[in-house]
RNA sequence: CGGGGCGUAGCACAGUCCGGUAGUGUACCUGGUUUGGGACCAGGGGGUCGCAGGUUCGAAUCCUGCCGCCCCGACCA
């Protein structure tokens, strides 16, 4: 990148797009509102399904998969959630196209409109559910844990790359359980994947909070979040875990016999992440060169440039180099030896470091002489020359300091952009001024959030789940507060 | 849907006020010299100036209408 990280939120967007178009993960695409994945983007979302899909099949979930469709009774079945998802859906009202004689083209045939409308799934409760009620008659039919890997779709007024398309990829989770105690359980215990997930792989320091009831899931009882920090401040919500309690079973009428024989509604959780997991790994790392990747998550965790002048150079640095690409990969390490003789080795520097790679060895002539290697680091841009024998251990060493020290960077300015205010004055400085994440004391009610979030822009993050219980009285209203809630400006 | 900005070569933009038949950087192609931080020189290809209509001898430029994109707000993962 050209210009240095800015701190307007205008030029932050700006700054934003261009870096991910630049990098190459992802286009605006024509379609409204959605977006073109490119391949560098996808193999980094892959990285992401993979560990994802491992820890919920360590948790015990396995994968199915439920139709785009919806018929819109189904929809309707649940009242908070058709309230909550009515406004950005997209309906499909046709089955067939014909030649437009009049004007030439195509048209929608009106003789083939769908006498029941289909929703495209913006999440799929509903027609889960509705299977949910053939799959389940017994207490030994449960728990029912499964996991959906899909696309869904919902009519945003504004989009963003990754952040807010029309259509995004996500996971979702949904289970059902006999007991209310278990299903609180499941999402919690999914909350914590989702956190674990963020810190280990994504580098991502995260608060784990409960929704306030304005912010909580159409359909949920209480909804569990992980919310991060980006490097203007602002607040990303990375995840959410619901605990929907039996409102869905009782929408589909999904009741079962327990041990004593009688019927009982089931007790439901719903869990998701999207590709906006992208947009949060872009924004919380990246620094003014490009992409700063953590080393779990990067499709190339190390490139091999070489330098050389003549093709019998290349011959010998090529030996050592695939040598060494060879002993890494054995070690579950993925390199990228590119020896491409269409670009030059400074054109290679700039152009991984934008793309966030953590590992640049560089092998020259001068290498060869004296038996070293350069190896270059993204995330503190240091280098250093290595002996050839020691290269893939000190590489193994690097690439865990790096996910720590990214994760570490990202824990300080999150400390670092978090206040505590204690006056509605002072809270309003601190969100004005200094942004990033503030605790303050709130009554508890959704008339004082909205007037906040009127007055201020910045809403309750969550109610942090560590958070210490300290009596106070509420920063707006001076009515008595039971704890400190995160206020930030968010995404 | 409100408020601002913008549509000119793959990309980034100048030219528009003041009309004269399209330009710069970059990318691309060819040849040569280069290669330890996005090389240099020479030559070359590529644009119905968002679309439609109007004014004019002549329109990227002026007028009218439409379409699209971006940023801010409302909505949201």
């Amino acid at each position: 990148m050209s210009k240095a990280i800015p701190s307007r939120s205008e030029d932050y967007s700006l700054w934003y797009n261009e870096l991910v178009k630049k990098a190459g993960l992802a286009e605006n695409s024509p379609v409204r509102g959605c977006m073109v994945i490119k391949p560098y983007g996808f193999a980094i979302w892959e990285k992401m399904q993979q560990t994802l899909d491992k820890m919920f099949k360590e948790t015990g979930h396995s994968n199915a998969y439920f139709p785009l469709f919806i018929p819109k009774s189904f929809f309707s079945k649940e009242a908070s959630h058709v309230e909550g998802f009515a406004k950005e859906c997209a309906v499909v009202t046709h089955y067939r196209l014909k030649n437009d004689e009049v004007n030439g083209g195509v048209m929608v045939d009106p003789d083939a409109k769908l006498e029941e409308e289909l929703i495209v799934r913006p999440t799929s409760e509903t027609v889960i559910w509705d299977s949910y009620k053939n799959w389940i008659q017994s207490y030994r039919d449960l728990p029912l844990l499964i996991n959906q890997w899909a696309n869904v779709v919902r009519w945003e007024m504004r989009t963003r790359l990754f952040l807010r398309t029309a259509e995004f990829l996500w996971q979702e989770g949904h289970t059902a359980h006999a007991t209310r105690q278990e299903a609180e359980e499941e999402t919690v215990q999914m909350l914590n994947v989702y956190a674990e997930f963020a810190e280990n792989f994504m580098a991502l320091p995260v608060t784990k909070g409960i929704k306030t009831e304005n912010e909580r899931f159409a359909g949920a009882v209480e909804t569990y979040c992980i919310e991060a920090m980006m490097q203007d401040g602002k607040a990303l919500q990375a995840g959410t875990s619901h605990f929907l309690g039996q409102n869905f079973a009782k929408a589909f009428d999904v009741k079962f016999a327990n041990k004593e024989g009688k019927e009982e509604y089931v007790w439901g959780t719903s869990w998701g992440v999207s590709t906006r997991l992208m947009g949060a790994l872009i924004m919380a790392h990246s620094d003014d060169e490009g992409l700063v990747l953590p080393p779990n998550l990067a499709p190339i965790q190390v490139v091999i440039v070489p330098i050389y002048r003549k093709d019998e150079e290349l011959e010998k640095i090529s030996e050592v180099a695939e040598k060494f690409a060879k002993e890494l990969r054995a070690k579950n390490i993925s390199v990228q030896y590119d020896k491409r003789d269409t670009h030059k080795p400074g054109w290679k520097f700039a152009e991984y470091e934008l793309k966030g790679v953590p590992v640049r060895i560089a092998i020259g002539p001068k290498d060869l002489e004296k038996g070293t290697v350069e190896i270059a680091r993204r995330d503190t841009k240091e280098k250093q020359f290595v002996a050839q024998d020691q290269t893939v251990d000190h590489i193994i060493t690097l690439l865990d300091q790096i996910q720590k020290n990214i994760y570490q960077k990202a824990a300080t300015f999150k400390e670092a952009n978090t206040h505590q205010a204690d006056s509605y004055e002072e809270f309003k400085e601190l969100i004005e001024k200094k942004g990033g994440f503030v605790y303050a004391h709130w009554d508890g009610t959704s008339e004082t959030e909205e007037k906040i979030k009127e007055e201020t822009k910045a809403t309750i993050r969550c109610i942090p789940l560590n958070s210490n219980q300290e009596e106070g009285t509420c920063i707006y209203s001076g009515k008595p507060s039971k704890g400190k809630v995160l206020f930030a400006k968010a995404y």
